[in-house]
RNA sequence: GCGGGAAUAGCUCAGUGGUAGAGCACAACCUUGCCAAGGUUGGGGUCGCGGGUUCGAAUCCCGUUUCCCGCUCCA
Protein backbone atom coordinates (compact mmCIF):
# COMPACT_ATOMS: atom_id res chain seq x y z
CA UNK A 1 0.00 0.00 0.00
CA UNK A 2 1.42 3.34 -0.80
CA UNK A 3 0.04 6.68 -0.71
CA UNK A 4 -2.88 7.22 -2.85
CA UNK A 5 -3.61 10.45 -4.44
CA UNK A 6 -6.91 12.30 -5.52
CA UNK A 7 -10.09 11.34 -4.86
CA UNK A 8 -8.76 7.75 -3.51
CA UNK A 9 -6.72 9.57 -0.72
CA UNK A 10 -9.73 11.97 0.43
CA UNK A 11 -11.49 8.96 0.71
CA UNK A 12 -8.83 7.46 2.95
CA UNK A 13 -8.46 10.57 4.90
CA UNK A 14 -12.04 10.78 5.56
CA UNK A 15 -12.24 7.07 6.19
CA UNK A 16 -9.74 7.30 9.04
CA UNK A 17 -10.82 10.77 10.43
CA UNK A 18 -13.94 9.06 11.07
CA UNK A 19 -12.44 5.76 12.39
CA UNK A 20 -10.37 7.65 14.61
CA UNK A 21 -12.61 9.97 16.08
CA UNK A 22 -10.84 13.35 14.09
CA UNK A 23 -14.71 14.53 12.13
CA UNK A 24 -18.19 12.70 12.06
CA UNK A 25 -20.89 13.53 9.88
CA UNK A 26 -23.06 15.77 11.81
CA UNK A 27 -26.53 14.14 12.92
CA UNK A 28 -25.34 11.12 11.62
CA UNK A 29 -27.79 8.89 12.91
CA UNK A 30 -30.62 10.97 11.77
CA UNK A 31 -29.55 10.40 8.18
CA UNK A 32 -26.63 13.18 8.58
CA UNK A 33 -27.64 16.57 7.33
CA UNK A 34 -25.45 18.43 4.53
CA UNK A 35 -22.62 20.67 4.98
CA UNK A 36 -22.64 19.78 8.64
CA UNK A 37 -19.28 18.01 10.62
CA UNK A 38 -18.70 17.20 14.46
CA UNK A 39 -15.45 17.15 15.31
CA UNK A 40 -14.47 14.05 17.52
CA UNK A 41 -12.11 13.84 20.39
CA UNK A 42 -8.85 13.81 18.78
CA UNK A 43 -10.26 16.26 16.01
CA UNK A 44 -11.10 18.89 18.45
CA UNK A 45 -8.42 18.90 19.86
CA UNK A 46 -6.34 19.34 16.48
CA UNK A 47 -8.85 22.00 16.29
CA UNK A 48 -7.95 23.94 19.41
CA UNK A 49 -4.09 23.48 19.00
CA UNK A 50 -3.98 24.96 15.28
CA UNK A 51 -6.30 27.51 17.00
CA UNK A 52 -4.30 28.27 20.41
CA UNK A 53 -0.88 28.46 17.69
CA UNK A 54 -2.95 31.19 15.82
CA UNK A 55 -3.89 33.06 18.74
CA UNK A 56 -0.61 32.78 19.92
CA UNK A 57 1.05 33.89 16.81
CA UNK A 58 -1.00 36.50 15.80
CA UNK A 59 -1.79 38.05 19.54
CA UNK A 60 0.15 36.73 22.50
CA UNK A 61 2.86 37.15 20.27
CA UNK A 62 2.51 38.56 16.80
CA UNK A 63 5.37 38.82 14.07
CA UNK A 64 8.34 41.66 14.26
CA UNK A 65 7.25 44.55 11.73
CA UNK A 66 8.76 45.92 8.83
CA UNK A 67 9.61 48.79 11.41
CA UNK A 68 11.86 46.02 13.68
CA UNK A 69 9.59 46.20 16.31
CA UNK A 70 6.41 43.79 17.26
CA UNK A 71 3.51 44.61 15.84
CA UNK A 72 0.36 45.39 17.89
CA UNK A 73 -2.80 43.23 17.86
CA UNK A 74 -5.73 42.11 20.59
CA UNK A 75 -7.96 39.57 20.86
CA UNK A 76 -12.11 39.95 20.68
CA UNK A 77 -14.79 37.82 20.86
CA UNK A 78 -18.24 39.37 19.21
CA UNK A 79 -21.56 37.64 19.29
CA UNK A 80 -22.69 35.53 16.19
CA UNK A 81 -25.99 37.66 15.41
CA UNK A 82 -25.70 41.33 15.50
CA UNK A 83 -28.27 44.10 14.73
CA UNK A 84 -29.53 42.64 11.16
CA UNK A 85 -28.67 46.34 10.23
CA UNK A 86 -24.96 45.21 10.07
CA UNK A 87 -25.47 43.20 7.27
CA UNK A 88 -27.33 45.91 5.23
CA UNK A 89 -24.30 48.19 5.29
CA UNK A 90 -21.64 45.65 5.28
CA UNK A 91 -23.29 44.72 1.72
CA UNK A 92 -23.71 40.76 2.70
CA UNK A 93 -27.69 41.51 2.88
CA UNK A 94 -27.30 42.66 -0.93
CA UNK A 95 -24.00 40.13 -2.13
CA UNK A 96 -25.63 37.00 -0.51
CA UNK A 97 -29.09 37.02 -2.17
CA UNK A 98 -28.26 37.11 -5.60
CA UNK A 99 -31.26 35.66 -8.09
CA UNK A 100 -29.92 33.19 -10.41
CA UNK A 101 -30.94 31.90 -13.56
CA UNK A 102 -30.99 28.60 -14.82
CA UNK A 103 -31.09 26.88 -18.48
CA UNK A 104 -32.42 23.56 -18.36
CA UNK A 105 -31.28 22.61 -21.28
CA UNK A 106 -27.78 23.31 -21.29
CA UNK A 107 -27.69 23.11 -17.21
CA UNK A 108 -25.64 26.97 -17.20
CA UNK A 109 -26.55 29.14 -14.42
CA UNK A 110 -25.99 32.59 -14.49
CA UNK A 111 -26.58 35.28 -12.55
CA UNK A 112 -29.83 37.64 -12.82
CA UNK A 113 -27.85 40.59 -12.77
CA UNK A 114 -25.40 39.47 -15.03
CA UNK A 115 -27.83 38.58 -18.09
CA UNK A 116 -28.86 41.24 -20.88
CA UNK A 117 -31.65 40.40 -23.42
CA UNK A 118 -31.46 41.60 -26.87
CA UNK A 119 -34.57 42.51 -28.68
CA UNK A 120 -34.77 42.16 -32.48
CA UNK A 121 -37.81 42.95 -34.54
CA UNK A 122 -39.13 40.60 -36.86
CA UNK A 123 -39.16 36.98 -35.37
CA UNK A 124 -42.82 36.39 -36.68
CA UNK A 125 -46.19 38.66 -37.00
CA UNK A 126 -45.30 41.34 -34.13
CA UNK A 127 -43.19 39.57 -32.44
CA UNK A 128 -39.77 40.24 -31.37
CA UNK A 129 -36.49 37.51 -31.04
CA UNK A 130 -35.50 37.47 -27.82
CA UNK A 131 -31.73 36.55 -27.49
CA UNK A 132 -29.99 36.42 -23.92
CA UNK A 133 -26.38 36.95 -23.26
CA UNK A 134 -23.87 37.47 -20.35
CA UNK A 135 -23.30 40.63 -19.78
CA UNK A 136 -20.04 42.13 -22.17
CA UNK A 137 -20.33 39.17 -24.42
CA UNK A 138 -23.01 39.32 -26.69
CA UNK A 139 -21.18 38.21 -30.49
CA UNK A 140 -22.69 34.50 -28.94
CA UNK A 141 -26.46 36.14 -29.15
CA UNK A 142 -25.73 37.76 -32.11
CA UNK A 143 -24.71 34.78 -34.18
CA UNK A 144 -27.80 32.85 -32.77
CA UNK A 145 -30.01 35.86 -33.61
CA UNK A 146 -28.59 35.77 -37.46
CA UNK A 147 -29.71 32.19 -37.69
CA UNK A 148 -33.20 32.63 -35.83
CA UNK A 149 -33.73 35.74 -38.36
CA UNK A 150 -32.08 34.09 -41.06
CA UNK A 151 -30.65 37.64 -41.81
CA UNK A 152 -28.05 39.52 -40.68
CA UNK A 153 -28.34 41.49 -37.53
CA UNK A 154 -26.36 44.98 -35.95
CA UNK A 155 -26.10 45.04 -32.57
CA UNK A 156 -26.88 48.99 -32.50
CA UNK A 157 -30.25 47.60 -33.98
CA UNK A 158 -31.23 45.85 -31.25
CA UNK A 159 -33.30 46.78 -28.47
CA UNK A 160 -31.54 46.19 -24.47
CA UNK A 161 -33.07 45.32 -21.23
CA UNK A 162 -32.26 43.47 -18.16
CA UNK A 163 -33.51 39.27 -18.06
CA UNK A 164 -34.60 40.32 -14.68
CA UNK A 165 -37.14 42.52 -16.16
CA UNK A 166 -38.71 39.79 -18.16
CA UNK A 167 -42.07 38.84 -17.60
CA UNK A 168 -43.13 35.12 -17.79
CA UNK A 169 -44.63 35.00 -21.03
CA UNK A 170 -41.68 37.00 -22.59
CA UNK A 171 -39.28 34.62 -20.79
CA UNK A 172 -40.74 31.70 -22.93
CA UNK A 173 -39.33 33.25 -25.88
CA UNK A 174 -36.15 33.67 -24.92
CA UNK A 175 -33.08 31.38 -26.95
CA UNK A 176 -30.34 31.14 -24.04
CA UNK A 177 -26.87 30.43 -25.04
CA UNK A 178 -26.00 27.35 -26.49
CA UNK A 179 -29.29 26.26 -26.48
CA UNK A 180 -31.72 24.33 -29.71
CA UNK A 181 -35.25 26.09 -28.52
CA UNK A 182 -36.03 29.42 -26.76
CA UNK A 183 -38.06 29.13 -23.26
CA UNK A 184 -35.14 26.78 -21.53
CA UNK A 185 -34.38 29.63 -18.92
CA UNK A 186 -36.10 29.33 -15.44
CA UNK A 187 -36.98 32.57 -13.58
CA UNK A 188 -34.68 34.29 -11.44
CA UNK A 189 -34.39 32.76 -8.16
CA UNK A 190 -33.06 33.68 -4.76
CA UNK A 191 -30.01 32.22 -3.23
CA UNK A 192 -30.03 33.75 -0.32
CA UNK A 193 -26.58 32.76 1.48
CA UNK A 194 -27.01 33.84 5.60
CA UNK A 195 -28.98 32.07 7.42
CA UNK A 196 -31.61 33.68 8.80
CA UNK A 197 -33.46 33.83 12.40
CA UNK A 198 -35.91 35.31 14.47
CA UNK A 199 -35.06 37.27 17.82
CA UNK A 200 -37.54 36.43 20.60
CA UNK A 201 -39.93 34.00 20.93
CA UNK A 202 -42.91 35.01 18.98
CA UNK A 203 -41.36 34.91 15.72
CA UNK A 204 -42.24 38.11 13.05
CA UNK A 205 -41.07 38.98 9.73
CA UNK A 206 -40.09 42.84 12.00
CA UNK A 207 -37.33 40.54 14.16
CA UNK A 208 -35.74 38.38 11.49
CA UNK A 209 -32.04 38.26 12.25
CA UNK A 210 -28.91 36.28 10.72
CA UNK A 211 -26.54 34.39 11.35
CA UNK A 212 -23.11 35.84 10.95
CA UNK A 213 -21.49 34.52 7.75
CA UNK A 214 -17.86 36.31 8.47
CA UNK A 215 -16.08 36.85 11.59
CA UNK A 216 -14.90 40.39 10.47
CA UNK A 217 -17.75 42.64 11.15
CA UNK A 218 -18.15 41.87 14.71
CA UNK A 219 -14.87 43.45 14.50
CA UNK A 220 -15.51 46.45 12.84
CA UNK A 221 -18.61 46.77 15.26
CA UNK A 222 -16.44 47.05 17.99
CA UNK A 223 -13.43 49.19 16.22
CA UNK A 224 -14.40 51.64 18.40
CA UNK A 225 -15.16 49.92 21.81
CA UNK A 226 -11.58 49.19 21.62
CA UNK A 227 -9.57 52.05 20.68
CA UNK A 228 -12.05 53.85 23.15
CA UNK A 229 -10.86 51.10 26.28
CA UNK A 230 -7.32 49.91 25.21
CA UNK A 231 -4.35 52.19 24.89
CA UNK A 232 -3.89 50.49 21.35
CA UNK A 233 -2.71 52.96 18.62
CA UNK A 234 -2.79 52.95 14.96
CA UNK A 235 -1.39 50.60 13.31
CA UNK A 236 -2.56 47.68 15.22
CA UNK A 237 -4.86 44.94 14.85
CA UNK A 238 -7.72 42.93 15.85
CA UNK A 239 -8.26 39.59 16.07
CA UNK A 240 -10.93 36.68 16.27
CA UNK A 241 -11.49 33.12 16.41
CA UNK A 242 -15.33 31.88 15.87
CA UNK A 243 -17.72 30.50 14.14
CA UNK A 244 -19.57 31.96 10.77
CA UNK A 245 -22.40 30.29 8.69
CA UNK A 246 -23.07 30.42 5.20
CA UNK A 247 -25.78 28.63 3.32
CA UNK A 248 -23.86 27.37 0.68
CA UNK A 249 -25.54 26.07 -2.50
CA UNK A 250 -23.37 22.83 -2.67
CA UNK A 251 -21.04 21.94 0.29
CA UNK A 252 -18.67 20.08 -0.83
CA UNK A 253 -15.52 17.90 -0.54
CA UNK A 254 -15.82 17.13 3.16
CA UNK A 255 -14.63 20.05 5.49
CA UNK A 256 -13.43 21.98 2.44
CA UNK A 257 -17.11 23.76 1.91
CA UNK A 258 -19.26 23.37 4.82
CA UNK A 259 -22.20 25.81 6.02
CA UNK A 260 -20.96 25.67 9.80
CA UNK A 261 -17.35 26.75 10.07
CA UNK A 262 -14.61 28.81 12.21
CA UNK A 263 -12.77 31.30 11.07
CA UNK A 264 -9.37 32.90 12.39
CA UNK A 265 -9.70 36.53 10.94
CA UNK A 266 -7.77 39.26 11.70
CA UNK A 267 -8.28 43.19 10.79
CA UNK A 268 -5.12 45.15 10.83
CA UNK A 269 -5.74 49.38 10.44
CA UNK A 270 -3.68 51.45 9.32
CA UNK A 271 -3.04 55.29 7.83
CA UNK A 272 -4.13 54.93 3.85
CA UNK A 273 -0.74 55.80 2.85
CA UNK A 274 0.93 52.88 4.46
CA UNK A 275 -1.64 50.03 3.76
CA UNK A 276 -0.20 49.00 0.57
CA UNK A 277 3.29 48.35 2.94
CA UNK A 278 1.49 46.64 5.67
CA UNK A 279 -0.79 44.52 2.54
CA UNK A 280 2.46 43.10 1.05
CA UNK A 281 3.85 42.46 4.98
CA UNK A 282 0.58 40.44 6.16
CA UNK A 283 0.89 38.67 2.68
CA UNK A 284 3.90 37.38 3.71
CA UNK A 285 3.77 37.07 7.10
CA UNK A 286 0.51 34.32 6.45
CA UNK A 287 2.33 32.58 3.66
CA UNK A 288 5.06 32.05 6.27
CA UNK A 289 2.77 31.43 9.32
CA UNK A 290 1.32 28.13 7.33
CA UNK A 291 5.10 27.10 6.45
CA UNK A 292 5.42 27.53 10.10
CA UNK A 293 2.87 25.00 11.40
CA UNK A 294 4.35 22.21 9.07
CA UNK A 295 2.35 22.62 5.91
CA UNK A 296 5.42 21.92 3.21
CA UNK A 297 6.13 24.56 0.87
CA UNK A 298 5.46 22.57 -2.20
CA UNK A 299 1.98 21.91 -1.29
CA UNK A 300 1.51 26.21 -0.64
CA UNK A 301 1.37 28.89 -3.19
CA UNK A 302 -0.15 32.82 -2.95
CA UNK A 303 -2.71 33.90 -5.81
CA UNK A 304 -3.77 37.16 -6.63
CA UNK A 305 -7.53 37.93 -7.28
CA UNK A 306 -8.49 38.70 -11.06
CA UNK A 307 -10.22 42.42 -10.94
CA UNK A 308 -13.80 40.43 -11.57
CA UNK A 309 -13.75 38.14 -8.29
CA UNK A 310 -13.04 40.19 -6.28
CA UNK A 311 -15.36 40.43 -3.60
CA UNK A 312 -17.68 43.37 -2.81
CA UNK A 313 -16.06 45.24 -0.23
CA UNK A 314 -12.73 44.52 -1.79
CA UNK A 315 -13.13 46.09 -5.01
CA UNK A 316 -11.79 49.34 -3.40
CA UNK A 317 -8.84 48.42 -1.97
CA UNK A 318 -5.46 46.91 -3.58
CA UNK A 319 -7.30 43.60 -4.24
CA UNK A 320 -6.98 40.35 -2.67
CA UNK A 321 -4.63 37.34 -2.25
CA UNK A 322 -4.93 33.63 -1.51
CA UNK A 323 -3.01 31.68 0.50
CA UNK A 324 -3.36 28.39 -1.44
CA UNK A 325 -2.76 24.79 -1.01
CA UNK A 326 -3.16 21.47 -2.87
CA UNK A 327 -5.76 19.71 -1.86
CA UNK A 328 -6.52 15.94 -3.19
CA UNK A 329 -9.54 17.13 -4.64
CA UNK A 330 -7.74 20.00 -6.48
CA UNK A 331 -4.53 18.77 -7.65
CA UNK A 332 -2.65 19.08 -9.69
CA UNK A 333 -4.26 22.11 -9.22
CA UNK A 334 -4.98 24.36 -5.66
CA UNK A 335 -7.83 25.39 -3.48
CA UNK A 336 -8.41 28.51 -0.86
CA UNK A 337 -6.61 28.49 2.68
CA UNK A 338 -6.53 31.53 3.67
CA UNK A 339 -7.72 35.13 1.80
CA UNK A 340 -5.81 38.31 2.38
CA UNK A 341 -7.57 41.23 1.45
CA UNK A 342 -7.05 44.88 0.91
CA UNK A 343 -10.74 46.01 2.15
CA UNK A 344 -9.67 50.12 2.11
CA UNK A 345 -12.11 51.73 3.95
CA UNK A 346 -15.12 50.03 3.15
CA UNK A 347 -16.03 48.79 5.99
CA UNK A 348 -15.67 51.23 8.46
CA UNK A 349 -17.11 53.74 5.74
CA UNK A 350 -19.88 52.38 5.99
CA UNK A 351 -20.57 51.72 9.07
CA UNK A 352 -19.84 55.03 10.06
CA UNK A 353 -22.63 55.79 7.42
CA UNK A 354 -25.21 53.25 8.44
CA UNK A 355 -25.24 53.68 12.58
CA UNK A 356 -23.99 57.70 12.76
CA UNK A 357 -21.03 57.12 14.16
CA UNK A 358 -17.64 58.58 14.03
CA UNK A 359 -15.13 56.17 12.96
CA UNK A 360 -12.34 58.49 12.32
CA UNK A 361 -9.00 58.23 13.69
CA UNK A 362 -7.15 60.96 14.92
CA UNK A 363 -3.40 61.90 14.58
CA UNK A 364 -2.32 64.39 16.93
CA UNK A 365 1.01 64.88 15.23
CA UNK A 366 -0.29 65.73 11.60
CA UNK A 367 -3.96 67.41 13.69
CA UNK A 368 -5.25 64.57 10.94
CA UNK A 369 -8.97 62.80 11.58
CA UNK A 370 -8.88 60.05 8.89
CA UNK A 371 -10.64 56.59 8.18
CA UNK A 372 -8.12 53.84 8.67
CA UNK A 373 -7.77 51.56 5.74
CA UNK A 374 -8.08 47.86 6.80
CA UNK A 375 -6.14 44.85 5.68
CA UNK A 376 -7.62 41.26 6.51
CA UNK A 377 -5.89 38.12 7.12
CA UNK A 378 -8.73 35.74 7.41
CA UNK A 379 -8.18 31.94 7.04
CA UNK A 380 -10.63 29.17 7.57
CA UNK A 381 -9.59 27.27 11.28
CA UNK A 382 -11.97 23.96 9.92
CA UNK A 383 -10.35 24.47 6.52
CA UNK A 384 -6.98 24.07 8.49
CA UNK A 385 -8.01 21.42 10.29
CA UNK A 386 -8.36 20.00 6.64
CA UNK A 387 -5.02 21.00 5.23
CA UNK A 388 -3.55 19.53 8.37
CA UNK A 389 -5.46 16.16 7.66
CA UNK A 390 -4.36 16.33 4.26
CA UNK A 391 -0.93 17.11 5.08
CA UNK A 392 -0.40 14.73 8.15
CA UNK A 393 -1.88 11.74 5.96
CA UNK A 394 1.07 9.13 4.89
CA UNK A 395 1.63 5.74 4.33
CA UNK A 396 4.66 3.73 5.17
CA UNK A 397 4.27 0.45 3.02
CA UNK A 398 7.34 -1.22 5.76
CA UNK A 399 5.17 -1.39 8.54
CA UNK A 400 2.39 -3.99 9.84
CA UNK A 401 -0.26 -0.67 10.05
CA UNK A 402 0.86 1.14 7.56
CA UNK A 403 -1.30 4.32 7.78
CA UNK A 404 0.42 7.17 9.90
CA UNK A 405 -0.46 11.22 10.70
CA UNK A 406 2.41 13.11 11.18
CA UNK A 407 1.14 16.44 12.37
CA UNK A 408 3.83 18.19 13.85
CA UNK A 409 4.54 17.67 17.50
CA UNK A 410 3.27 21.31 18.08
CA UNK A 411 0.01 20.43 16.71
CA UNK A 412 -0.63 16.64 17.36
CA UNK A 413 -4.21 16.18 19.48
CA UNK A 414 -2.09 13.73 21.91
CA UNK A 415 1.52 14.27 22.08
CA UNK A 416 2.77 10.97 24.03
CA UNK A 417 1.47 7.39 24.78
CA UNK A 418 2.38 5.85 27.84
CA UNK A 419 2.50 2.05 27.82
CA UNK A 420 3.85 -0.84 29.77
CA UNK A 421 5.49 -3.13 27.38
CA UNK A 422 3.01 -6.05 29.42
CA UNK A 423 0.59 -5.95 32.24
CA UNK A 424 2.74 -7.65 34.36
CA UNK A 425 6.22 -7.54 37.02
CA UNK A 426 5.82 -4.01 37.88
CA UNK A 427 5.39 -2.37 35.01
CA UNK A 428 2.11 -1.31 35.06
CA UNK A 429 2.70 0.79 38.01
CA UNK A 430 5.60 2.59 36.73
CA UNK A 431 3.56 3.24 33.33
CA UNK A 432 0.53 4.86 35.42
CA UNK A 433 2.76 7.21 37.72
CA UNK A 434 5.09 8.38 34.71
CA UNK A 435 1.53 8.91 32.88
CA UNK A 436 0.01 10.87 36.54
CA UNK A 437 3.38 13.09 36.29
CA UNK A 438 2.76 14.05 32.58
CA UNK A 439 -0.90 14.57 31.87
CA UNK A 440 -1.25 17.71 33.73
CA UNK A 441 1.35 18.99 31.25
CA UNK A 442 1.03 17.44 27.78
CA UNK A 443 -2.19 14.87 26.80
CA UNK A 444 -0.89 11.91 26.81
CA UNK A 445 -2.98 8.59 26.71
CA UNK A 446 -1.83 5.54 29.04
CA UNK A 447 -2.64 2.15 27.96
CA UNK A 448 -2.14 -1.64 28.56
CA UNK A 449 -4.64 -3.72 26.73
CA UNK A 450 -3.48 -5.76 23.79
CA UNK A 451 -0.12 -5.82 22.04
CA UNK A 452 2.25 -3.46 22.06
CA UNK A 453 2.29 -3.11 18.41
CA UNK A 454 -0.90 -2.50 18.32
CA UNK A 455 -0.93 0.40 20.83
CA UNK A 456 1.87 1.60 18.28
CA UNK A 457 -0.31 1.48 15.30
CA UNK A 458 -3.12 3.16 16.87
CA UNK A 459 -0.97 6.17 17.77
CA UNK A 460 0.01 6.05 14.99
CA UNK A 461 -2.97 6.67 13.69
CA UNK A 462 -4.03 9.36 15.89
CA UNK A 463 -0.33 11.04 14.76
CA UNK A 464 0.89 10.93 18.42
CA UNK A 465 4.62 11.69 17.69
CA UNK A 466 6.42 10.00 21.30
CA UNK A 467 5.45 6.71 23.02
CA UNK A 468 6.85 5.88 26.13
CA UNK A 469 7.15 2.18 26.48
CA UNK A 470 8.37 0.58 30.00
CA UNK A 471 9.98 -2.19 30.30
CA UNK A 472 11.95 -5.01 31.91
CA UNK A 473 14.92 -2.66 32.23
CA UNK A 474 12.34 0.47 33.41
CA UNK A 475 12.00 -1.67 36.70
CA UNK A 476 15.54 -1.91 37.16
CA UNK A 477 17.10 0.81 35.99
CA UNK A 478 14.81 3.70 36.31
CA UNK A 479 15.09 4.12 32.08
CA UNK A 480 12.49 4.17 29.37
CA UNK A 481 12.29 3.74 25.83
CA UNK A 482 11.07 6.39 23.54
CA UNK A 483 9.89 5.53 19.96
CA UNK A 484 9.56 7.90 17.31
CA UNK A 485 6.09 8.09 15.18
CA UNK A 486 7.82 9.14 12.17
CA UNK A 487 10.44 6.66 12.12
CA UNK A 488 9.79 3.69 14.50
CA UNK A 489 12.75 3.73 15.73
CA UNK A 490 13.88 3.72 19.86
CA UNK A 491 16.21 5.19 22.46
CA UNK A 492 16.24 5.08 26.04
CA UNK A 493 16.05 8.27 28.47
CA UNK A 494 16.13 8.32 31.86
CA UNK A 495 12.63 8.10 33.66
CA UNK A 496 12.77 11.39 34.85
CA UNK A 497 13.67 12.99 31.83
CA UNK A 498 10.73 12.29 29.78
CA UNK A 499 8.76 16.05 30.60
CA UNK A 500 12.05 18.04 29.72
CA UNK A 501 11.89 15.44 26.13
CA UNK A 502 8.32 16.30 26.01
CA UNK A 503 8.69 20.32 26.46
CA UNK A 504 11.73 20.54 24.29
CA UNK A 505 9.83 19.03 21.58
CA UNK A 506 6.24 20.06 21.67
C1' G B 1 -29.64 23.08 -8.43
C1' C B 2 -28.39 19.29 -12.84
C1' G B 3 -26.23 14.44 -14.48
C1' G B 4 -23.71 9.71 -13.02
C1' G B 5 -22.35 6.18 -8.99
C1' A B 6 -22.75 4.25 -3.98
C1' A B 7 -25.27 2.94 0.82
C1' U B 8 -25.76 -4.54 4.49
C1' A B 9 -21.94 -5.04 11.89
C1' G B 10 -17.03 0.13 13.84
C1' C B 11 -14.13 -1.15 8.87
C1' U B 12 -13.72 -4.15 4.13
C1' C B 13 -17.25 -6.80 1.83
C1' A B 14 -20.45 -11.56 0.55
C1' G B 15 -25.47 -12.40 0.24
C1' U B 16 -30.52 -11.89 -7.13
C1' G B 17 -37.61 -13.19 -3.57
C1' G B 18 -37.79 -17.86 1.50
C1' U B 19 -34.45 -18.13 9.24
C1' A B 20 -28.94 -11.66 7.98
C1' G B 21 -23.19 -13.78 7.13
C1' A B 22 -17.44 -13.70 6.92
C1' G B 23 -12.71 -11.50 7.98
C1' C B 24 -10.71 -7.71 10.65
C1' A B 25 -11.99 -4.36 14.62
C1' C B 26 -14.32 -3.88 19.75
C1' A B 27 -15.09 -5.84 25.22
C1' A B 28 -13.74 -9.50 29.21
C1' C B 29 -10.43 -13.33 30.80
C1' C B 30 -5.99 -16.18 29.84
C1' U B 31 -1.42 -16.16 27.32
C1' U B 32 2.15 -12.44 25.87
C1' G B 33 9.04 -8.96 27.05
C1' C B 34 9.00 -4.05 21.35
C1' C B 35 5.69 -2.97 16.29
C1' A B 36 -2.25 -4.49 14.39
C1' A B 37 0.74 -12.21 17.89
C1' G B 38 -2.43 -16.64 19.94
C1' G B 39 -6.69 -18.98 22.71
C1' U B 40 -11.66 -18.85 25.04
C1' U B 41 -16.05 -16.16 25.66
C1' G B 42 -19.06 -12.05 24.45
C1' G B 43 -21.50 -7.46 22.59
C1' G B 44 -23.02 -5.39 18.28
C1' G B 45 -27.89 -5.09 12.37
C1' U B 46 -35.43 -2.38 12.43
C1' C B 47 -29.83 -4.32 5.50
C1' G B 48 -29.74 4.63 4.98
C1' C B 49 -35.02 6.27 5.49
C1' G B 50 -40.39 6.15 3.67
C1' G B 51 -43.96 4.04 0.58
C1' G B 52 -45.50 0.15 -3.03
C1' U B 53 -45.71 -4.98 -5.43
C1' U B 54 -45.84 -9.97 -3.05
C1' C B 55 -48.16 -15.29 1.08
C1' G B 56 -43.12 -13.46 1.91
C1' A B 57 -38.43 -7.92 0.13
C1' A B 58 -31.49 -6.66 2.01
C1' U B 59 -33.00 -8.50 -2.98
C1' C B 60 -38.19 -5.94 -7.57
C1' C B 61 -40.62 -0.72 -8.30
C1' C B 62 -41.28 4.58 -6.74
C1' G B 63 -39.82 8.52 -3.63
C1' U B 64 -36.28 10.55 -0.31
C1' U B 65 -31.62 11.41 2.58
C1' U B 66 -26.42 11.23 2.90
C1' C B 67 -21.63 10.47 0.63
C1' C B 68 -18.37 10.25 -3.90
C1' C B 69 -17.44 11.91 -9.17
C1' G B 70 -18.49 15.59 -13.18
C1' C B 71 -21.04 20.36 -13.91
C1' U B 72 -22.96 24.82 -11.43
C1' C B 73 -22.13 28.03 -7.29
C1' C B 74 -18.50 29.90 -3.80
C1' A B 75 -19.95 37.51 -1.36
Amino acid sequence: MSRPTGSELMERIVALAKRRGFVFPASEIYGGVNGFWDYGPLGVQLKNNLRDAWWHDTVLCPPIGPDGHPVDVVGLDSAIIQNPRVWEASGHVAGFSDPMVDCRETKARYRADHLQVLLFDGAGEGEQALLVFVEGEPEPALKRAQKVLRRKVDLDEAQRMPFSSLSADQRERVWAPGASEPGTLTAPREFNLMFRTRIGATSGDDNVAYLRPETAQGIFLNYKNVVDTTRVKIPFGIAQVGKAFRNEVTPRNFIFRSREFEQMEMEWFCEPEEAPRWFEFWVNERLEWWKSVGVSEANLRLRKHEADELAHYAKSGEGTYDVEYRYPFTEPGFGELEGIAHRGCFDLEQHQEWSKTKLEAFDPQTQRRFLPHVIEPASGLTRGVLVLLCEAYDVDPERPSPEIMRFPPRLAPIKAGIFPLVAKAGMPEIAEKLYLDLRARFPAQFDVKQSIGKRYARMDEAGTPYCFTIDGQSVEDQTVTVRDRDTGSQERIALDAVAGFLSERV
